[in-house]
DNA sequence: CGGGGTTCCTGGCCGC
DNA sequence: TGCGGCCAGGAACCCC
């Protein structure tokens, strides 16, 4: 899915569209992922927040109108009045006309995404967010409390950072590129005060650039423009498996880590 | 409660 | 060309 900096960009590029509109008509998938978009209709809209890869947009109704990207999901805007019923749009699991008569869409193709719709801060129904660590890039997320979180936990360092408990918005693409950076082995079961700073600062860092970018673009990801996102962010490790490793030059290994692909150099990531 | 595996979907790609 | 198997940026859920 699109991770922090994706979401975040989508934040920035739809809060001028959404804030302050009213929702004229809605509608789901009628899975239990996505049917509760229907549910704000009449209500108008706040400024877009978001925590980790959770955007949550506030109703003016003391609710709160959750959306996860999941793997594949794409957020859009479209003047075209039939958007949601076009026969293109088959992966279009929720959508909202709004009082400008534009309709903001959402497109999901593998169904992973969510919609949820809950009472003001109230997140009993989405354990990750009501679990969810500290944002990295707020002040919250110092070395020191990294550190103490992480030594509550035994698995895989890599596999702590997806639980999103130790730090928030961090999926498979920028632990990858963060553990690379700090020269952390994605398997390491221990992390040190020195090394859990190493990767504090690191994670910090790529989240950061990739902010600065845009995002990085992969596979079907799409901005809500429907570009592809021009200033693909450079990637170093994720992805490159067989290829020279960018700081010494050796060639990175693959293996799966908590079920998920993972690339490192067995050199600067030695255990 | 933590950890590890499975599952929810669809489609692209690779090898036979 | 056709088809099976595998893989894909996530997280909820189940069991131990």
């Amino acid at each position: 899915m699109p991770e922090l900096p994706e979401v975040e960009t989508i934040r920035r590029q739809l809060d001028p569209v959404v804030r302050g509109r009213s929702v004229v008509a809605a509608g789901g998938h009628p899975s239990d992922r996505f049917a509760a978009a229907g549910t704000v209709v009449g209500v108008r809209l706040g400024p877009i927040r978001r925590r980790g890869k959770y955007l949550i947009v506030p109703t003016d109704d003391a609710r709160e109108l959750i959306v996860h990207l999941g793997m594949t999901g794409v957020l859009g805007v479209t003047d075209d009045p039939d958007a949601p019923d076009a026969p293109q749009r088959r992966f279009t699991r929720a959508w909202w006309l709004l009082d400008d008569a534009r309709t903001l869409t959402f497109d999901d193709q593998r169904r992973f995404g969510r919609v949820a719709v809950v009472p003001r801060g109230c997140y009993g129904d989405l354990p990750t967010l009501a679990a969810l660590g500290p944002e990295p890039l707020g002040p919250d997320f110092t070395a020191r409390a990294f550190h103490r979180a992480l030594a509550r936990h035994r698995a895989p360092v890599k596999a702590t950072l997806l639980t999103q408990r130790v730090v928030a918005g961090v999926g498979n693409i920028y632990a990858d590129e963060a553990l690379w950076r700090a020269r952390i082995n994605p398997v390491a079961r221990r992390v040190g005060p020195g090394r859990a700073a190493r990767l504090r600062d690191a994670i910090v860092a790529v989240l950061s650039e990739a902010i600065d970018h845009g995002g990085t673009r992969l596979r079907d990801y799409r901005t809500p423009a429907g570009d592809t996102g021009a200033h693909q962010w450079h990637l170093d490790c994720y992805g490159r498996a067989g290829e020279a490793c960018p700081r010494c030059g050796t060639v990175l290994r693959a293996r799966r880590v908590a079920g998920r692909g993972t690339t490192w150099c067995p050199r600067c990531q030695a255990r």
